[in-house]
DNA sequence: GTCCTATATGGGATCGGTCCCACATACGAT
DNA sequence: ATCGTATGTGGGACCGATCCCATATAGGAC
């Protein structure tokens, strides 16, 4: 590969002049350019990024950290932000949490060591102290997305699970049902928990409360959507409605329920939460508040992106309204 | 952050002796080793990757050029590249190709800029003779997964479509299918192409020729799905089945008949490609043909990592065998 | 005692850029 | 004539590692 050295030589001129003509700063003769110009497109010269980099302590590449990247849910959301990226022409280097602690913490730490000009995380365990310190010392922004905070962060995007939950649940009240079912995800995640508070306010709202609630704890997957309904018509707990922590125990109940011959929403209905990939293509198609996932990538980029040039305060908060989608899986009592 | 400098200093050695005893190579005393590695843990040191990198020439960072990240197909691509890559703590840098010429080659040649060890292409457009060069000339080890090559290619990892494609068909033909309808994605694709000659093979085994098809081209997508469905219905040929160019045209159909008062598999079968997210949860659920992507990606990224370490002869080509999924869209006539 | 080898360590060039500073020239204002 | 400012260019230190080579010491073989 040709180096700074090789054009400079080729142009006759030095390579503090390449470099310059290079940045597009300092004053540069229109002769110069033009030799520039030409011993590049010749030598097809393309910077070396590492030797960039290690001088001027920029990588332009954005480190993330998310759950799965093989998870459609973390995919959109890195889509996001390469949507963002990819303007500015900074790269992604994306890394997978697997959901726990230390390989959420190894990856932080890999990509600091890989120079990010900044990172975005999406975690589900809290920061721990050594990396909380890692970061402070390597000085990189950092944006979180989701629930779990850390003092590191300058800048935070999230998904409005309080009110995303409480339009769902003032959903079904509206449409007459009051004997409810939530089936929760886990309830450790910060998300989970920000839900109940939106249930709790919406049951508040209409004269309920939480024990007016029939609740079933597990995680977010199908199996235990499957087993949480199966659980719940075995209970003798009659409900009218269903309220799944997310789309795959909705899809889960959902199938459930229809091999123990029940029809949705003739017998029971069903709301969701994320609007994943399948939830149109259930039958009945799923109701469901939808969650801006590719969005929240997008702006957390942005946002970063903003911080790493100084341009936005840091500890900057963005909320990011959910949507409710109205499909076949809820019928009014 | 601290330097290998600063731990030389506070250990009392030279720079060498860190450098050697962090790359666990050459001689190096008991006493020398404990001293550095107390020094490192104080200063909790972490080497600087683009230091290492410049000098080096390995940036322990593997390529990948994807259609578009947060599409789920990519994404189970790319989850199963890290799964080979964090054993042996390499990392990916993701970039979009868009399916345009135009993005492919930016984004290979910027990753090529970013000193990548080594690229995993999965490309819809051949690679240009400008991009190409660039490739040989950087000498970046390549291996291309699907159909798209390049001479510069060092490996391959191929979908077995055409055997995928022809099951298919055999399976229908199986089931006593004789009136057949392909809805084909995109033709310009080599995947598309190789399905294509699958079928051929599976028709000629049963005697029969291209001619007794009915033949719908157009594009991997749900409208494309619903609309050929539609448009199969009002040509007036009466079809037994339907083989979808993948899971998507399929779910497109399987709406487009439903609301058309047919019912799958009763007056038509559905067969798919792919198995996709949503194709275990549609109604009937979707018999189809398994691609293993992220099986894909994981080899793809074990023989690239092989490459690179020199361990194998370059141009190894994998076909990946699909897998029939027996659901409940296709029935015996 | 001499020579060889294994062990251990440090010095310094090098990777390919960036960027500060020195210096040169031209030109208008005083 | 002197000064200041805008314009243009090159030299060389520097970023933080790697790695080759020189050097030193110890111990064993002869």
């Amino acid at each position: 590969m040709a180096t700074i050295t090789d054009v400079s030589k080729r142009a006759n001129v030095s390579r503090s002049t390449v470099s310059r003509i290079i940045a597009g700063n300092g004053y540069v003769s229109e002769i110069a350019r033009k030799a520039v110009e030409k011993a590049i497109a010749e030598l097809a010269y393309r910077p070396n990024q590492m030797a960039r980099g290690l001088r001027s302590n920029r990588s332009d590449i954005i480190g993330a950290v998310v759950g799965d990247i093989a998870a459609p849910f973390y995919a959109q959301m890195v889509g996001g932000m390469q949507t963002s990226c990819r303007k500015v022409r900074k790269h992604i280097l994306v890394a997978s949490g697997y959901a726990n602690a230390a390989d959420e913490s190894q990856a932080i730490i890999e990509l600091i060591d890989r120079s990010c000009d900044g990172l975005i995380l999406y975690l589900e365990n809290p920061v721990s102290d050594r990396v909380s310190a890692i970061i402070a010392q390597a000085q990189v922004p950092l944006v979180m997305i989701g629930g779990s905070t850390s003092s590191a962060a300058q800048g935070r995007v999230q998904i409005d699970n309080f009110a995303g939950a409480r339009d769902a649940m003032r959903f079904l009240l509206a449409m007459g049902h009051r004997k409810i079912a939530y089936l929760s995800g886990n309830v450790e995640f910060h998300d989970t928990r920000e839900r109940m508070l939106g249930i709790d306010a919406a049951l508040a709202e209409a004269g309920l409360t939480r024990a007016d609630l029939y609740l079933d704890q597990g995680e977010y997957s199908e199996d235990f959507g499957a087993l949480a309904a199966i659980r719940l018509l075995t209970s003798g707990h009659s409900v009218s409605a269903i309220f799944a922590g997310d789309d795959d125990i909705a899809a889960g109940a959902l199938l459930a329920l229809r091999q123990r011959g029940l029809q949705v929403p003739r017998d029971i209905s069903i709301i969701g939460f994320d609007d994943n990939f399948h939830a149109r293509h259930l039958t009945p198609s799923l109701t469901t508040i939808r969650q801006p996932i590719g969005l929240a990538g997008e702006l957390a980029a942005d946002l970063l992106l903003a911080i790493i040039d100084g341009k936005t305060p840091a500890t900057t908060t963005l909320i990011i309204p959910t949507e409710l989608l109205q499909r076949d899986s809820v019928r009014s009592l």
